[in-house]
DNA sequence: CGGGACTGTTCCACATCGTGGAACGCGACA
DNA sequence: TGTCGCGTTCCACGATGTGGAACAGTCCCG
């Protein structure tokens, strides 16, 4: 293991820290070393702002400068993180491509995927920004929206992807409507040709909609939402996975 | 200025890291440092935790480490500066110190403290923790537990901290069903002799105790809680603030 | 297919930097 | 007033971090 020692005391520290504020003679009981190297360890944290003094006291404690780091990194890779084993059973579940998605403005923000076991598949969209009314996952998250929210987004020109592409706001809306009582939406060759997909929304603490996972798969194969042969199974799959999602996130929160 | 050459090092490079993950060639131009010297100090990173590669890749990202040290930190912080106010309130109020503490285990960790305006005044608990059985403030956290938990800290051997310290379990339970009524606990000499305390708990979005505030001061002055001088108006202050505080967590939430 | 360019990684002679024991100043307490 | 324990500072010393150089691997272009 490669080592810098300075670096792994000012770990060491830190993590002693991690538990609330500590004087200099407890921390150096705890990470076993001498006062006077913890002190120049900490006098070095505090001006980069990693750990901060107190005020009017003696007592250390974690800076803003690591909130600060952290800060930019944490929620979507927390997501990520919580949902992978989840796509990872949906894909094996059902032979295709599970993915997950965020809204970002009025397009959703593909995060992450899990490609599926077959040989023929959908490319990873991983990175990928689509308007919400293409994707299967944009109506679960309008769904989610209140009303106000899902009327600015269809008072704009809606773009047309393919013949197939749904953009009347009319139409859209009973299809809104009918993803709220379902509790997922299916798309079919809207967004490419040759492509389907069925979502359903992850929620967050007020029941808003935070992201979506959604399954995808080549149109010829790809069960659709009337299909006897399995559609309705394929969505089930899909919910009862974001609603673990959702579960874990109220545990994690 | 303190100065750790290496950790300023390890900092200018987590800094560089903190807009998106780069590679060891980029991050040495930013931080003008040999590719060496830098390839040395992710390195290190990595071996903390704090720095990670992409899966895959060569470039390196911001780890869970950090993401670790400041979360440990946040809704401590977060509580500690939405309490304050009511802390310096109920000092002023009370005329003695007023704390704030967390569960930790089955001891509770005072976080924070509002000294007494008085010259003769207990002293600062910050940073202590202390078993839940001596304290008002362990009292009322065990009075928001389920059953189960209670029992589990009541199985386990209970030190004695002078001579009126309550290590009878019957008696305790006894206790904790009083706080479950009254909304508040107190406790006289039970951790030290000639100090006494009332606390009430702050309670979380489920009704678990996530903190508890106390005021505390010396017995010969304190008020005792059948005292006619003025004990039911303490707690009943300590109650109305912890209230205030669980309001605002909930709106801050 | 081979060479060039660029990356990340590793090595090691060297001297700079971090170490830690000791001492000091300060505040609290009996 | 003296003692204790804290945080802070000093400095001789040697251990550690440095950075130039070389290497291995990958990608791109002719």
């Amino acid at each position: 293991m490669s080592r810098v020692q300075s670096i792994e005391r000012a770990f060491a520290v830190l993590s002693a820290l991690g538990d609330g504020p500590l004087g200099v003679t407890v921390v150096a009981e705890r990470v076993r070393l001498p006062k006077s190297t913890v002190a120049r360890l900490l006098a070095a944290l505090v001006a980069e702002g990693a750990v901060e003094q107190l005020p009017g006291g003696t007592d250390y404690r974690i800076g803003e400068r690591l909130v600060g780091l952290a800060a930019g990194v944490q929620p979507t890779r927390s997501l990520v993180a919580i949902t992978r084993p989840q796509l990872v059973d949906l894909a094996l579940l059902t032979g295709e491509a599970a993915g997950l998605s965020i809204p970002d403005g009025f397009t959703v923000h593909y995060v992450d995927q899990e490609d599926s076991p077959n040989p023929v598949a959908v490319r990873d969209w991983t990175g990928v920004r689509l308007p919400f009314h293409v994707t299967s996952a944009g109506l679960v998250i309008l769904a989610h929206c209140r009303n106000a929210e899902v009327e600015r987004f269809l008072a704009q020109p809606l773009e047309r992807f393919t013949a197939l592409t749904v953009t009347d706001p009319a139409v859209l809306r009973e299809r809104i409507r009918r993803a709220r009582v379902d509790g997922f939406a299916w798309t079919r060759d809207e967004f490419a040709e040759g492509i389907s997909s069925v979502a359903a929304a992850i929620a967050g603490p007020d029941g808003e909609a935070i992201g979506a996972i959604h399954v995808h798969g080549p149109s010829y194969r790809f069960p659709a939402a009337d299909d006897p042969g399995g559609g309705q199974a394929v969505a089930d799959a899909v919910v009862a996975a974001a609603a673990r999602i959702t579960a874990s996130l109220r545990r994690a929160g």
